[in-house]
RNA sequence: CGGGGCGUAGCGCAGCCUGGUAGCGCGCUUGCUUUGGGAGCAAGAAGUCGGCGGUUCAAAUCCGCCCGCCCCGACCA
């Protein structure tokens, strides 16, 4: 592709609106550009990067036996009430009539779509197993779009579902996206790492979720060197126990002190000697939540026990309990009580339910009663549950998931097939995402320089960055020119940029763009009959006789993928 | 949805406080020169100052309402 051909807009500034490197890099160097929030436009470099990740991940659901199919992106409602999903999604979902009245929905996701055609289609265990996938857009009315092509309302999805018989059928189609996943995320060349995951309302079924760490994720994970590693919103670990003192209930006086910190200042002791007291309101009932001082409570495991819950308000703490909030503790409380795990077996200090006290020495199981469960947000430095080693935690962006869904789907809306014994049975299903543009966006975050992108080799735009340094200069074109024909023979995808510009802004752009090697033909060359090769990465150089260039750099380019 | 910020030429910004001719850098057009790290000189094009309403002799500037975008939080099958 020649280069004053190109449609490719690259910017010398940053945009004003963006923080994430791979949203101002992305900007920068012509990939997309954006029509409104979370609503982006691919140009060529950014579509055939896009491309490319979709077509590593095309050969590898195709390796599996997956097949590909399309479906709708405007949904009929009826099928979303069939689940229930129309009602308990939200404000997330797109929502709007046709013109016969009709109540429609754009697609966030396409369980229901692929069950409805599985229920039509399925009749037997011999039809059985199946993957179906696509590659298709998705909507989503994000309370938030950001960071560029993190998080957006319109976006690209890989999603396939399996259908199986029973249990063990879904193990195995599952066992088989792992092994798919692995090979398309180590194909685009990010670094990843495969979590446990939250499998959300989904009851017991199994969920891992495909990380990319990066700053600019949404998600932490914790890691361990055994092996360990979950999402925060579930990942588990062993506190550090505090020295205790000594048990025997006295209250003391702690005016104006309310936050952890302020009681923990006024009297002198380790956070970790406190407990702090949340009161929430799941429904109508009032549940007081207890956490150890140092720790934050993980709200994604209380909303297990729970349900839905929200904080209470100022009212309703003093309604429930007699006191402000800042004040609040379990003794003499008549509500549900919920501690964290850690709390047993120590001495603590707690509000006293009554303004300006609290209440020490306090023995969780002897002083109050509660339910016990896992319930704080695991910390970096804090002892690995299996393994005892101490933990990492990192963000990442969240770029592919897997789930274990069972009959989530297939019992709603019907889609059963007869067994060997003629029985009628609920076709066991999974369900597997990517996000590509994620994939893009992660390799950006992981690679970029001080001056542009640094693409993996398998998902750069174009392999090779040809600057013919001095257009005017007809040796040196007619070198750049063969050399361009050369490398198109050998089959590499060169991006010759050929434009009468000046150099600096040629090796500019080169390096925005991120190609993994750039190949320069200028004075030099034209002296020397040699041509320069250039590694985007560490900048590495040699140089490569004209004629012997093209393989030269097809050699280069499988070391470096 | 709560909190904060921003909206002036294609992009990045100044001007607003203290009302009176709309400005800078980059980019763009034309010409000449230049050509291995975002060239130089000269000439030029380009703005309903986000929108509507109000105050005023006069509004980019002051006031009100609305819209859009970004950031933090909540949310995220």
């Amino acid at each position: 592709m020649r280069a004053s051909r190109l449609f490719f807009p690259t910017l010398k500034e940053d945009p004003a609106e963006a923080e994430a490197a791979s949203h101002k890099l992305s900007v920068r160097a012509g990939l997309v550009r954006q029509l409104a929030a979370g609503l982006y436009i691919y140009l060529p470099l950014g579509l055939r990067v896009l491309e490319k990740i979709n077509t590593i991940i095309r050969e590898e659901m195709n390796a599996i036996g997956a097949q590909e199919i399309s479906m709708p992106v405007l949904h009929p409602a009826e099928i979303w009430q069939q689940t229930g999903r129309y009602d308990s999604i939200g404000a997330e979902m797109f929502r709007l009539r046709d013109r016969g009245g009709r109540d429609m929905v754009l697609g966030m996701t396409h369980e229901e779509i692929i069950t409805w055609l599985a229920s039509r289609e399925l009749r037997s265990y011999r039809d059985l197993p199946q993957v179906w996938y696509q590659i298709q857009t998705k909507l989503r009315d994000e309370a938030r779009p950001k960071s560029g092509i993190l998080r957006t309302r319109e976006f690209i999805m890989k999603d396939s579902y399996s259908f199986d018989v029973d249990e063990d059928a879904l193990d195995r189609s599952y066992q088989l996206h792992i092994e798919a996943y692995n090979r398309i995320f180590t194909r685009t060349g990010i670094q990843y790492y495969m979590v446990e995951s939250d499998p959300g309302m989904m009851g017991g079924a199994t969920a891992h979720e495909y990380m990319a760490p990066s700053p600019a994720g949404e998600d932490e994970v914790a890691l361990c060197g055994c092996g360990y590693a979950a999402n925060l919103e579930l990942a588990c670990s062993q506190p550090d126990l505090p020295g205790y003192p000594e048990p025997g209930l006295e209250e003391v006086a702690t005016p104006e002190a309310r936050t952890i910190e302020q009681v923990s200042n006024f009297l002198d002791i380790d956070p970790a000697l406190l407990i702090k007291s949340l009161l929430v309101m799941a429904g109508d009932e009032p549940v007081l939540v207890m956490i150890r001082g140092d720790q934050q409570l993980q709200e994604s495991k209380l909303a297990h026990k729970l349900g839905e819950f929200r904080p209470a308000g100022e009212d309703e703490i003093r309604e429930h309990t007699g006191a402000g909030a800042g004040f609040i503790g379990p003794l003499s409380l008549e509500i549900r009580k919920i501690a964290d795990q850690s709390l047993a077996g120590g001495v603590f200090t707690v509000g006293a339910n009554r303004d300006g006290y609290h209440i020490k020495g306090v023995v969780p199981g002897q002083d109050f009663q509660a339910e016990y469960h896992d319930m704080r947000r695991v910390k970096a430095g804090e002892a690995c549950a299996r393994c005892g080693a101490r933990l990492r935690v990192e963000r990442v962006i969240e770029v592919g998931n897997i789930f274990k869904l069972g009959t989530k789907y297939s019992e709603p809306l019907g889609a059963t097939y007869l067994d060997q014994n003629g029985r009628e049975q609920p076709i066991i299903m999974g369900s597997y995402g990517i996000g590509p543009a994620r994939i893009a966006a992660a390799a950006i975050e992981q690679y970029a320089d001080e001056k542009g992108i640094i693409w993996p080799v398998s998902i750069a735009p174009f392999q090779v960055h040809l600057v013919l340094v001095q257009p005017a200069d007809s040796q040196q074109s007619a070198m750049a020119e063969k050399l361009n024909a050369d490398m198109m023979a050998a089959g590499l995808e060169v991006l010759y940029d050929e434009r009468d510009i000046s150099p600096g802004a040629k090796f500019a752009d080169a390096e925005l763009l991120g190609c993994p090697v750039r190949v320069t033909i200028g004075k030099r060359a034209a002296a020397d009959g040699m041509a320069e090769v250039q590694i985007r990465s560490g900048g590495e150089e040699c140089k490569f006789e004209l004629g012997a260039t093209a393989q030269g750099v097809v050699r280069l380019l499988k070391e470096l993928g």
